[in-house]
DNA sequence: ATTGGCGGTAACGTTTATGTAACTAAAAGC
DNA sequence: GCTTTTAGTTACATAAACGTTACCGCCAAT
């Protein structure tokens, strides 16, 4: 079994979170799964991102170089955003959060309701 | 595949980044995995995090139930803590984040090294 | 020359998360 | 009834994350 380091600056997992975690990289990685997407369409996807957060979020995964930003000079600019051969390592991270997240959720609203009655 | 919704109340990311999200509460977990372990020791364990903070973190995943508490009334008061059947769902995200960490580290730094030595 | 769509940036404010220091509670042994 | 140990709590302060509003720069079509 892996060791769960503890070590704040040496803890994989501390790692990761710094790289995926907050309240909109995961959102916004999920919605790279299926290949590129423009920026006005990730605002739209996720209304309720504001836009100014949206960019710096990009541009922090960018830095990390977990996407990739193509910028194409035409009519109307376009801008999209992919996943980097490094982002695609953290797909199955998402895969298992996604699992979880809709699994726990019914069982977490379930232990609280029975908490709730029985402190009654 | 499985869908990556973006309505926030639903996404299921986001739920899970909501139990099991933040700075402390993957370490936390983490340290769990092998069993039973009492407030003082994950205090060493995790030095960098503040009494206050572990005692907070520690209450709130108690009160979604992902984690037991357990209070014994002995000579020096004992209290320990381990992971609930819900909190064992999280052990599969866990791996994944530690796997992907220590291999997403490295390689985020080469490409960090890379960018820097491109732009000069 | 002006308008409209797209992808931003700047200045500023608020909220949420985390941290520090000092204090408290409870029980066993003396 | 005083001390020691463990596991907290309270009051206060700071920092990190996120949000709102308003504005900028580019280009093509009118």
């Amino acid at each position: 079994m892996k060791k769960f380091e503890t070590h704040t600056s040496t803890c994989p997992i501390v790692h990761t979170m710094s790289y995926i975690g907050g309240k909109w990289k995961p959102i916004i990685l999920g919605r790279l799964l299926n290949g590129a997407v423009r920026f006005g369409k990730l605002a739209v996807q996720i209304p309720d991102i504001s836009r100014k957060i949206l960019t710096e979020q990009l541009k922090e995964l960018e830095e990390d170089g977990l996407i990739i930003r193509h910028s194409y000079s035409e009519k109307p600019p376009r801008v999209e955003y992919e996943l980097s051969e490094i982002g695609q390592t953290v797909i199955p991270v998402l895969m298992a959060m996604t699992e979880l997240g809709s699994k726990m959720h019914e069982a977490i609203t379930q232990h609280k309701r029975s908490a709730a009655r029985a402190h009654r």
